[in-house]
RNA sequence: GGUGCCAUCGCCAAGUGGUAAGGCAGUGGUCUGCAAAACCACCAUCCCCAGUUCAAAUCUGGGUGGCACCUCCA
């Protein structure tokens, strides 16, 4: 059992059915990495992007094949590695396993299958001898290019016309003389010194960028699929490439029939560039953040548009930088905090209420998974489906704070539904599947790390004013909480005794 | 220069023809020894101009202001 929904496909520039080629079942591409170098924020974005469609197609009852791909064989990982004179297919397989180590910190899912190209130099060369056999492309030198012209549909997916690029492309002059046409474009490059090659019909050589994205996808799903995915900076040229490689090979409806691509990540005032020095690697943020609020605040903005994201310099006295503050990020993992409370006081009801057993729960409990489903299958809105949730939290607090008026039982039950559906929804989008308690102490471990806060003396502060309060000693009392606010820290005073937490207001 | 996208409350952000989701912040209140947290209440007519329509944030034209791609940058 499926849910219908419409998905935003590229290619028509519109909002469409979405009708698998096999019911019930969806094959997904998605571009991967070329890893040469440790794994970004924007790489995170991307790879948050798809996978939350990823696991929204199975939350809508979709059996998802999911094939991301990693791209060894390329001209930045082979110039790094022949600098630190290391093989470059191990270099970018260590890459990618930093990659992966880190995109688990977003709750990344692994990929069903994570095809690389140095495992599939075969199936590559396979395609490009077809391509050449039906005169798609020719050899030149070693060398074997993609004729554009053969292609009439080249330029539909990024909206532009053969002219229009070719006068682009001479205009900058990037004119290679062997090549027939100026936008024609490398499927196979013939082995130049230090560069790692496999041998093919037109010699030692390696595959171009683009090839790799059109046989592996076939390998692992077959000459026609569901939806092919990517950052919308890949629209051109590398999957207009991939379309005019693959249709060109295996006629004009085979390939992706869906194309999806999310919105590029824009920072606020200076741009994420190596020269600035300001690129965010991600296990910087998650060391700062944690891995959940980057995934939190991804969710709350819809995969198609751009978000700005916010950095803060931090200087010193001399207006050095010395540091980074990720204000946006920060701010997400607060609301997220504010969910992670919640379920925490929603399992420790339950479990200290024992089980309600079955039988009903108040109507407004019912409503968030059908109210996600009904947003998910709307080109997958997840910030609407961040809406419902914020509305079940705020439920499940009422709740608790007063279940005057409700039947002890009927209460219960709700709140129990309520934890588990917000998770079930939550695990749509990828996040609040951590413990509670882990999270908060988690959370606070980095606050009291980014603030300095010096956890005895705190907790020695605390433990005074309970003795204070004890005998009554209110002046004291507030006194030392002064002492405290001044610290950073806020104090919670419970029934079950006194908490603490870090002051986390910027 | 070419192509495409965007402009919604102080901030973030949904909403593609039927009368503005949600969050943060703010204000008032409940609770509390006082606080904090939580809860309750309040809090926008959608960049400008012109048009289409019974009806537009949503469509068309123009303007202004942002952004992206055309450079093997996710």
């Amino acid at each position: 059992m499926t849910t219908p929904l419409r998905l935003y496909d590229s290619m028509r520039r519109d909002k469409v059915p979405f009708e698998p080629l096999e019911p019930g079942k969806v094959g997904m591409y998605v571009c991967g990495p070329t890893p040469y170098a440790p794994a970004h924020i924007g790489h995170a974005f991307s790879a948050i992007s798809f996978d939350t469609i990823r696991r929204s197609l199975a939350f809508l009852g979709y059996d998802v094949r999911y094939v991301r791909n990693v791209t060894d064989v390329e001209d930045k990982i082979i110039r790094r590695a022949n600098e630190v004179g290391e093989d470059s297919v191990a270099l970018a397989a260590r890459f990618a396993d930093d990659y992966n180590r880190d995109m688990a910190r977003f709750a990344v899912l692994p990929p069903d299958v994570e095809p690389k190209v140095s495992t599939h130099i075969p199936q590559i060369v396979e395609l490009i001898v077809k391509l050449v056999e039906n005169g798609s492309a020719y050899p030149v030198d070693g060398d074997v290019y993609f004729a554009v012209d053969k292609f009439p549909a080249y330029g539909r997916l990024s909206g532009m016309t053969i002219d229009e690029l070719r006068s682009g492309a001479s205009d900058r002059e990037l004119v290679e003389k062997q090549k027939k046409n100026p936008v024609d474009f490398a499927l196979w490059k013939a082995a130049k010194p230090g560069e790692p090659f496999w041998p093919s019909p037109w010699g030692n050589g390696r595959p171009g960028w683009h090839i790799e994205c059109s046989a592996m996808p076939v390998a692992h799903l077959g000459v026609t699929f569901d939806i092919h995915g990517g950052g919308k900076d890949l629209i051109f040229p590398h999957h207009e490439n991939e379309i005019a490689q693959s249709q060109g090979a295996y006629g004009p409806t085979t390939f992706a029939r869906y194309w999806m691509h999310n919105g590029f990540l824009n920072f606020a005032g200076e741009k994420m560039s190596k020269s600035l020095g300001n690129v965010f690697n991600c296990d910087e943020i998650a060391n700062a953040v944690g891995g959940e609020a980057l995934r939190f605040f991804c969710v709350e903005h819809h995969y198609r548009s751009p978000v700005e994201f916010d950095v803060e310099s931090v200087r010193d006295a001399s207006n050095e930088v010395v540091g980074v503050r990720f204000r946006s990020l920060e701010a997400a993992d607060r609301r997220l905090e504010d969910f992670y409370k919640t379920l925490a006081k929603i399992d420790a009801f339950v479990v200290q209420g024992g089980d309600a057993g079955e039988g009903t729960v108040l109507a407004e409990a019912e409503r968030l998974i059908p109210e996600a489903r009904e947003a998910l299958t709307d080109d997958f809105n997840a910030p609407v489906v961040m809406s419902k949730l914020h509305e079940a939290k705020t439920l499940a607090n009422r709740l608790l704070d007063i279940g005057k008026g409700t039947d002890k039982q009927v209460r219960r039950r709700t709140l129990a539904r309520l934890g588990k559906d917000m998770r079930i929804v939550g695990g749509a989008l990828g996040i609040l599947a951590n413990d509670p308690a882990r999270y908060l102490a988690d959370r606070r471990d980095r606050l009291v790390r980014r603030c300095a806060i010096d956890v005895a003396r705190v907790t020695q502060l605390i433990a005074d004013r309970v003795t204070a309060r004890g005998s009554k000693d209110f002046t004291r009392a507030d006194e030392i909480r002064g002492e405290l606010t001044a610290l950073g820290v806020e104090l919670h005073d419970t029934p079950q005794g006194t908490d603490w937490s870090v002051q986390d207001v910027g």
